[in-house]
DNA sequence: AGTTGAATGTTATGTTGTATCATTAGCCCA
DNA sequence: TGGGCTAATGATACAACATAACATTCAACT
C-alpha cells in the first residue's frame, strides 16, 4: 500500500480510542485537554506517520482560522508533556502514542519507503541502554532510539 | 569545570590528530579533504560539544568571507558522508567523531548541564537494536541513538 | 588550449521553532 | 455579582535551521 498505513485497519477506531484514552488521562490527572490541544491531537493521529508541526497548522488552521504556529507548538508541548504524542527527532514530526498512560521510553522503526513510524517496546534493548549508561555513571532522562530504514511490508513490494 | 570539555586535556592535540586522520582517510579513499571541508572540520573539533551549523558559519566567515549556509552545509554533508563528524538529531548540531576510519554506529551520551556528547560504542547495546528490528522484519539503515541526561562529572559539582 | 566535472559562489527561499506582550476564559471567593 | 487570580489563547514578530537553483571557478585530463 502507499498510504503510509502500517496495514488495513479500522483508522477512525484508533483515532477514537486515542481520543478517549487521552480524555480519560486527562481527567484524571487534573489537566484540560482543551478543544485546541484534543483536536490537534486528533490530527496527529490522523496518520500513522510522523506529521510536521506545519501540517498540523494547516489542518487546523480550517476548523480554526486563529491557529498561528504558537497555537500548534503549545498545544504540541503539551501533550508531549502529557505522553499523548512523540516527537521524532531525526524527522522533526509527532506521532501519537499507542502506549499512553504508562510513562515510557519511545523505540521507534521509521520506514522510508511508506513513511511510517512504528513504536516498538523492547525492554532487553531498553535495559541494554540502561546498562550502556550505567558503566559510564550517566543519569538519564530522556533516550532518543530512531532506526531508520525499510518495513517488512515495503520490502515484499 | 564549566567549558563542557569532558574532562582536561590536550585539546588541541584531538584537533590536531582528527584532522590528520581525515587527511589520511581521504587520501585513501581520493576524495578531496578541500580547505574549507578541513576547515569545518577543524571548527566542529573546537570543542566536544556539537556545535550547530551556523555557528560553524560565523566561525567560519572569519576566514573565509564568502562563506554562506550552503558553503558550510556541502562541506558537513561531505563530512558526514564520509563518516568524520555525526549529527546529533535532537540538538540539530554537529560533533566530530573520535572513530573515523571504521563506520559504526553512533551512539551518543548528551549532558544537558555541561553540553558535550560523549560518542560510545557499545556492541551489546548494538546487539539489542538489532535483534529488536529482526523481530519486526526491519531492514535497518540508519540508528540514532541519542541518550540525554546528566554525565558523571556534572552530578558531583 | 579545450573539455569536463567537482567544488564553490551567490541569491533567494523554504522549513522549523520561540519570544513577547495583549486578550480572553474559567474559577475562586469576598 | 463582580473583582481578582491564573491558565489558555491570540497576535506579531523574529530566530534558527536548511535547501533550491543557477552562475562561476578550478583542477584534471586530453
Ligand atoms: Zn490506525
Ligand atoms: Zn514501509
Ligand atoms: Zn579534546
Ligand atoms: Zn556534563
Amino acid at each position: 500500500m502507499t498510504d503510509g498505513t502500517a496495514h488495513i485497519h479500522d483508522h477512525e477506531h484508533c483515532i477514537d480510542t486515542a481520543i478517549a484514552r487521552a480524555r480519560e488521562l486527562c481527567g484524571a490527572r487534573e489537566v484540560k485537554l482543551t478543544p485546541i490541544r484534543e483536536k490537534v491531537l486528533e490530527i496527529v493521529w490522523r496518520s500513522h506517520k510522523p506529521v510536521g508541526a506545519y501540517d498540523v497548522l494547516d489542518q487546523l488552521a480550517r476548523t480554526h482560522k486563529a491557529a498561528r504556529p504558537p497555537t500548534v507548538y503549545r498545544a504540541l508541548d503539551f501533550l508531549m508533556a502529557e505522553g499523548l504524542i512523540h516527537k521524532i527527532e531525526s524527522l522533526n514530526a509527532y506521532l501519537g502514542c499507542g502506549e499512553a498512560g504508562h510513562m515510557h521510553e519511545s523505540q521507534f522503526l521509521i520506514c522510508r519507503a511508506c513513511g511510517t513510524a512504528e513504536e516498538i517496546v523492547d525492554d532487553a534493548l531498553d535495559a541494554a541502554l540502561d546498562a550502556a549508561t550505567k558503566r559510564s555513571g550517566f543519569t538519564v532522562e530522556r533516550k532518543v532510539v530512531e532506526i531508520a530504514g525499510v518495513c517488512a511490508r515495503c520490502q515484499t513490494l
